[in-house]
DNA sequence: CGATTTTTTGAATCATATCAACGTACGTGG
DNA sequence: CCACGTACGTTGATATGATTCAAAAAATCG
């Protein structure tokens, strides 16, 4: 919870008051490895925020493999925001890498936390601003580097993240088959 | 400058007054093809609301070929987001791609309007959600579809839009080569 | 410990890139 | 309004990065 505290404060500052209210809102929550969120066809219903540990948001594309968008760590929000939104069912799945803490936002007192809190609407617009610059960097990456250039590069942007997950995770995520990562951490070994 | 109003106007209702609180932070502009609102190492100073025209964002990437990361059409804000918070030097460009006009929102008087219209916080905030969810449903298409199949996604999802822009930016954006291109659409022919 | 899941390896194959040459269209100055 | 030059689009031959499939090896879990 403090964890989420803090996060917030590094984008606007909340009174003692203000602090209260929103735990008031806000349930903490384990959450165990392999364990989902969300399914597939169902209607996603709460904001995310990760407090500690890892989640991965992937789907099922048409030949039946696991294809994964990103992934979730501590000190970031994750959820289907289309389907939280718009209250239709998601195409995704979101499922715990590993054991977690989560905290809940729902969708049901989201609007009354906005109400009591407007700053919160600053802090959640910052929050996407960030996420979408972030997913634009990750299109340039995919379209600049080759396979292996991009799991080299994310081996550097991320050290020590790639031993939290199973390689075919990442291979999912970088856009390439397991097969092929394999391949290419063999070659370094050289 | 309507169309803004009523685009802001699908996420949140503005009264009169606040109406002409918005216009006088906003100024209009015609923009001519070819050019540029911002180009790469400048920092950017403004957040672009597309009124009428087409916008490309690319970059040059490291064997001097521009990368176009994604369009801009009417009703739509386009701006180097990374760089206009953080008012760092940008690695992009942003040009026009066919005579625009366009509504210009400065970073220097942005805060000033958000602390006047608290609402246009919230509007920017589901700007940005609906900005990120697309752009990870972009992710999505470029994993799941072969360069033949994003093609023909793209056309159905924007029919007329091919015919508005050179072959070769199309390439670039879909992420392959106008010789490709070229040759998916004499296939189609037969 | 055995059973399942994950990773490795190699060979054949496929989608797309690269390069070079040629054809076409288009806008700019005379 | 025509002619020219440059930008854009096409085509074919060859090259390459990554996939597919199958089978074996290694790691992990109950």
């Amino acid at each position: 919870m403090q964890a989420l505290l803090n996060h917030i404060q590094k984008f606007v500052s909340l009174s003692e008051e203000e602090q209260e209210i929103l735990q008031s809102y806000i349930v903490c929550q384990e959450v165990n490895k392999k364990d989902y969120l969300l399914r597939q066809g169902q209607v996603c219903m709460a904001n995310y925020f990760i407090l500690k540990g890892c989640f991965r948001l992937y789907y099922m594309n048409d030949n039946g493999i696991e294809q994964i968008l990103h992934f979730g760590i501590d000190n970031w929000w994750i959820s289907d925001y289309d389907s939280l939104e718009k209250e239709t069912p998601s195409e995704f799945f979101l499922q715990a890498v590993e054991h977690a803490r989560i905290a809940v936002l729902k969708k049901s007192v989201q609007e009354e936390l906005f109400t009591k809190i407007p700053k919160m609407e600053r802090y959640f617009r910052l929050v996407f601003q960030k996420a979408y610059t972030a997913s634009q960097q990750r299109i340039k990456y995919i379209y600049t580097f080759s396979g292996e250039e991009r799991y080299h590069h994310f081996n550097k942007s991320f050290p020590g993240f790639v031993q939290r997950i199973p390689q075919y995770m990442l291979a999912s995520y970088l856009g390439f088959t397991p097969e092929f990562l394999s391949k290419v951490r063999a070659k370094k070994e050289k």
